[in-house]
DNA sequence: TTTGACTCCCAAAACGTTTTGGGTCATTTT
DNA sequence: AAAATGACCCAAAACGTTTTGGGAGTCAAA
């Protein structure tokens, strides 16, 4: 119970017959203040419940102590499940190193640039994390002009390097193909999300390369957006062709829920092989469970926070790029129905820890 | 394009020839500048992409600008599908008023209390969004001693009123007990969360009273941590009572997937009936499907913040108190597996409008 | 001419910190 | 005895804004 509602530098130098500035350098620790002053200094501080006001530090010291998070809030948004947590973590080690993370999300109708340029003109941040990165990234040309410290959560390509943290998901969608092509499919296609988003562009990729290796056809390829009904009429669309697929790659769970479905509508579709990207928790339970692929480290959102630490304290962004391998989840939908699961190619590959989604049996 | 790296009131000043006085006045639509200067001083300000500093502004109007969102990690912790796109509804509303919403984990070891503490009096905030409330929250009873306008998520047992969201658990789990009745049922269990958290509270009064309305017996209640594993070890325990229940009431979703776990484990389990209640999206895919609950109205992020504006504007708490119904989602876990759907109480009772989750066929 | 009203502008005082550039003693060194 | 060193302390300036309390003109009414 400190009794008044506010406890200045003012009203505690005044109680203790001090200057201001004799009471600023003690409780900072500085070396000019004897310890005797010192210790009587923090205990009229603590007594008082006194926190220096944010709002003069941050006008004084030119640091907003803030980073925010651009959050995007169109359809086929950063994935919940990871995401939240993602936060959490990211928020907590931020907070101690004295920074708060604060939320930004586009507005309808408003431009992530403009939304980017009023948080760093006013001031009101001091770096920032950027998700869902495109290609050719504004926000990234932005920042990276006016020397504001950023780090994405997916790669672009900037010419100039920038702290990262990004799943290879080149890599994984060719292996994936190469698995698939292993277990006898030759018609094998991609459902993909728009290319201007550099997951997208990546995964698309990876299923392009190992197709080309392969000598087979990369026609088999259909981009929508990424939502669940996006995947939906794409698995039609594909399944309408004249030379049908026999196993789809889809950019993403959310997508691969709904080529399920689709699949599931059609008495051809029953027999294709699927596999998504993120680990959804929903793909527990799809029918059949669904095989999928998440970014290895549990811990993306301290990894997030440490890049961004580095980047503030103007370490250079080579050593804040982080790719995480990206490792399968296996359960049914990727292997053929008419064969015994241990036959497939993807049995050999090695199995991940457990994901937390465990059965608790 | 802007030029400069900084741009001042004082700047602006001195590039116009004006006063500093004036230059802030014409911006803020004051009406003793003449319009032919406003003008000039508006388009100077857009030139030079002039914002006002935030640090600035908040040390003279002693206004922090910022309401923190307290993110609880622990397990059991604030269901992700809703949640995000609620946090992300919140904060655009907030930014329409010129508040940024900054997210508070509490960190490991870290009571509440203490960061409540930490945010109020460092002036870092000026309101505060609580969730997952306890029926005697310390964060309550602190922020109202303090006079800090906030909003819970959640209703407290605070002899002071304040603005809340909550839905009718109450209500909606006297419901599902009633229609489980109705049924047939007489031996309904419920396994609740623990009872310090009011939500947990509220549902196991509804139970009690319609059991108690009913003249059946409450001791089938197990208490357990709201998660899958509890809800997994609490099934298991009521299955081995030598009166095991007929059908189960589980306080969260996440408890009922467990729950069902472990009644697929058991020959006697599988004809046991079960509603969750949070609407989770692995629910839709459980086996059998998951009867759950849901808070009606899809802007719950939007009357958060509608809330906390009214409490910020001083208007009186009671006029910020909503209560939203709980209206069911019917699948297949609550009826008899041996008889007719249709010839279920629960048959009766209004359908929602669709989920986000539905099928898109 | 004085008075008042009206229009447009401004100097200066906050807001609460941090930091610069000393200042005042006492103690030691020349 | 004078000068230098060290240990403590402080006044005042800045950070960039908003707001208070006028001040200088102009014009119309007394």
């Amino acid at each position: 119970m400190g009794g008044t509602i506010l406890a200045n530098l003012k009203t505690l130098a005044q109680t203790l017959g001090l200057s201001i500035t004799t009471v600023s350098r003690a409780l900072d620790g500085y070396s000019d203040v004897s310890e005797k002053t010192r210790q009587r200094v923090r205990a009229a501080a603590d007594a008082a419940g006194y926190r220096p006001n944010a709002a003069a530090r941050r006008l004084r010291r030119q640091r907003a102590e803030v980073v925010a998070l651009m959050l995007p809030t169109d359809p086929g948004h950063f994935g919940p499940p990871v995401f939240l947590a993602m936060l959490g973590a990211c928020a907590e080690r931020l907070a101690a190193d004295g920074l708060s993370l604060m939320i930004a999300p586009v507005a309808r109708g408003q431009s992530e640039l403009d939304l980017c340029r009023r948080l760093v003109d006013g001031g009101r941040v001091e770096a920032l994390i950027l998700v869902r990165t495109k290609r050719d990234d504004e926000r990234v040309a932005f920042l990276q002009d006016r020397g504001i410290p950023f780090v994405t959560h997916g790669r672009t390509r900037s010419p100039t390097p920038h702290a990262f943290v990004d799943g290879d998901g080149r890599e994984a969608f060719a292996r994936a193909t190469s698995l698939f092509a292993a277990d006898g499919h030759s018609g094998i296609a991609l459902i993909s999300a728009p290319g201007e988003y550099n997951f997208a562009h990546e995964r698309r990729c990876g299923w392009q390369e190992a197709m080309s290796a392969l000598h087979l056809p990369t026609d088999l390829l259909e981009e929508t957006s990424p939502t669940e009904q996006g995947g939906f009429d794409a698995a039609l669309r594909l399944l309408a062709r004249p030379q049908a697929p026999t196993a789809i790659l889809c950019a993403t769970d959310e997508m691969a829920v709904g080529a399920l479905r689709a699949l599931r509508c059609q008495p051809a579709g029953r027999d294709i092989c699927l596999i998504g990207h993120d680990d959804l928790p929903t793909g527990a339970f799809t029918d059949p469970p669904l095989t999928t692929m998440r970014m290895a480290g549990d811990a993306v959102g301290d990894i997030l926070a440490a890049s961004l630490l580095g980047a503030l304290a103007g370490e250079p962004a080579e050593k804040h790029q982080t790719m995480l391998p990206v490792e399968f989840v296996l359960r049914e939908s990727h292997w053929r129905r008419n064969e015994p699961a241990s036959a497939s190619a993807f049995a050999g590959i090695s199995e991940p820890r457990p994901s937390t989604e465990e059965d608790p049996r």
